[in-house]
Order: structure tokens, then C-alpha cells, then sequence
DNA sequence: AAATAATCCTGCGGGC
DNA sequence: TGCCCGCAGGATTATT
């Protein structure tokens, strides 16, 4: 299942290869995702160019503009030089794209193209600096979703309501300790919740607690603010760790380029319950919240 | 406002 | 061998 390091290898990996690309066709055979792709979705990709690959929280953004105004600096490269950001250029536009829990996708020279098989839905013939590519989305579970729209970020509702992004200074202790003052339920669902943060999923949620020695079961409003910036602190490196191995691999997560992800984190309670704990040797426990499994050791969280 | 539950979906593994 | 069941899980939506 894709969490945050997974997508953002995923976006590294889609910007390597497509950065430029012209989406000639597109071709969804099965348009029931998370949400319906509307009749109109072929149309409006059609003719596009690839000019960047963000991501916000889980949510790929795949930024497309119409050929008239492709040579614009993409605002993110423009932000990032100091060049105040402008706009979109009028007939662009932006592909939304969530993996869900099993939405992958791989890229393939068009000459050599496979018959799609069971869960390919989605086909984006692309004509690229290295010849013509068909990149195409499979999703057994179809928990993925495609939205393409104009106009600002914040006025998709699915974006609207995020929380800030763990990777950067919009996350720190003295965020999460004000907006948990009324949050009497347990930190492990606090972490999930992405209101108040995004991309902690179960996995890395489970991970950081412990790192953190905070028992999961903890009531939000009952953690210091020195202990926030502790936990803080360890879903940033967990975080950043994952990246660093590539995105860690689970069940049928693919990369773009159809490889399975590099290596698995070495997870220190996750999928551990029974085992020893790598710290204290104790029995790691299972309970639920909110009824996700969570792995934690009895001694060393409190 | 916050907490909880139900919902979507398919593949897989365990039990019998 | 095959069938049923539980589980996995993000994020939305509905309900309390």
C-alpha cells in the first residue's frame, strides 16, 4: 500500500521518465474508481503537456499544459528561485491522481506494449523525449482515483482540508501540541487524522510511536509539548528513511518502472505483533484503533 | 467539535 | 479441493 514515501518515489520515478511529455490519447476501460472518471476526462487530457509531477499529502498532481504555453516556468521551479508564481497558463490544467491502497503505475514503450491485463483501467499514450509510452494505471481494489481540474489547488474539496506536510516547517511540536488541546482520543488516530497532518498512514503512525516512546492509546491532549517535539521529530526520519530506501515494499506495491520497491524499512513494530521488541526484548502487543492494528511494545511506550 | 462507525474493493491466507 | 470468513487499509461520509 502506497503511504507517503511510496507516493513520492512513485512521483520521482513518473518525473523522470515524463517531464515534457504529450499525452496524445487517453484510454479508461474501467471508470469505476474511489469516484467515477467522468465522461469528459479523455477530452480534456488530450493534447496536454507534462510539465511537472507534484505531490501534496497522498495525492499525485500532475500538472498540464496546453501546447501554446508550455515553455512557461512551471510555478514550483519559479518558487523555488525566488521568481514570484503566477498562475497557470489559461488551458492547463492539473491531474489528480490518489494510489489508494493498491493503484500502481508503469510506464511502457508503446512499441512493446502488453495486452492489458485484469485491473489495467487506465491507459495515457505519451509522446516522449524517448519516443512514444503508454503509461498505464492498474488498481485491483480501485480505492485509487483521477480527477482532472482547473484552476487553484484549494478549490478541490480533496485538497481543501489538509494539514500541513510532514517533510517540511508547516509540521512541528507547536502545531500538533494547539490542535490537540481539545483531543481527547488516542494520538495513534490523531497522527492518522489529515487535518492536522498528512501522509501518516497506519504503518508509519504505528513506527513513529514507538521511536517516539509514546504509547498509542495516549490522549492527544495528555502529551507534553516536549514529548510532541520528540514525535515530531521521528515521523520526519521515518518518514525521511523510507524515502531514502526507495519506498518500502508491501504486497503489490510497483514502482513506475514495474520493479518492486527496493527493500522493506526495517520496521521495528509494524506486522511485529508477538515478537520481541528490538529494543527490550519484551512481547511487541496488537490492539485496534479505530479498527486498524496496531503493533506496540508494553514497556518501552508510555 | 470530536469521536466512532460504516463504506468502498479484491486478493490472500487460514480453518474446516 | 473448495468454500467461507476475516483481514488488509485511506479517506470520505454519515451518525452519535
Amino acid at each position: 500500500m502506497p503511504e507517503l514515501p511510496e507516493v513520492e518515489t512513485v512521483r520521482r520515478g513518473l518525473e523522470s521518465i515524463l517531464l515534457g511529455a504529450k499525452i496524445g490519447g487517453v484510454v479508461v476501460r474501467n471508470r469505476r474508481l474511489r469516484w467515477p472518471i467522468p465522461p469528459e476526462f479523455e477530452a480534456q487530457l488530450a493534447g496536454l503537456t507534462l510539465v511537472q509531477v507534484e505531490r501534496r499529502s497522498k495525492y499525485l498532481l500532475f500538472r498540464l499544459a496546453a501546447p501554446e504555453s508550455v515553455g512557461a516556468v512551471p510555478p514550483r521551479l519559479a518558487s523555488q528561485r525566488g521568481i514570484a508564481v503566477e498562475p497557470l497558463p489559461q488551458g492547463s490544467g492539473t491531474l489528480l491522481v490518489h494510489l489508494g491502497m493498491t493503484g500502481s503505475f508503469v510506464a511502457h514503450q508503446a512499441n512493446v506494449l502488453p495486452t492489458p491485463r485484469t485491473h489495467d483501467h487506465v491507459d495515457m499514450h505519451l509522446s516522449t523525449r524517448d519516443g512514444p509510452y503508454v503509461l498505464r494505471y492498474n488498481d485491483p481494489r480501485r480505492f485509487g482515483s483521477m480527477h482532472f481540474f482547473d484552476g487553484e489547488d484549494a478549490a478541490q474539496p480533496l485538497l481543501a482540508h489538509l494539514g500541513p506536510e510532514p517533510l517540511t516547517d508547516a509540521l512541528d511540536a507547536a502545531h500538533l501540541y494547539r490542535e490537540t488541546r481539545r483531543r481527547t482520543g488516542p494520538i495513534k488516530q490523531a497522527l492518522m487524522d489529515n487535518t492536522l497532518v498528512v501522509g501518516v498512514g497506519n504503518i508509519y503512525a504505528n513506527e513513529s510511536l514507538f521511536r517516539a516512546g509514546i504509547h498509542p492509546s495516549r490522549a492527544a491532549n495528555r502529551i507534553s509539548l516536549a514529548r510532541y517535539a520528540k514525535l515530531v521529530h521521528e515521523v520526519k526520519t521515518v518518514l525521511t528513511e523510507a524515502i531514502n530506501a526507495g519506498g518500502s515494499t508491501l504486497r503489490d506495491f510497483v514502482n513506475t518502472s514495474g520493479e518492486p520497491g527496493y527493500f522493506q524499512l526495517d520496521y521495528f513494530v509494524y506486522g511485529r505483533d508477538e515478537k520481541p521488541c528490538k529494543v527490550c526484548a519484551t512481547p511487541l502487543k496488537l490492539m485496534r484503533h479505530g479498527g486498524r492494528a496496531t503493533v506496540f511494545c508494553p514497556v518501552c511506550q508510555r
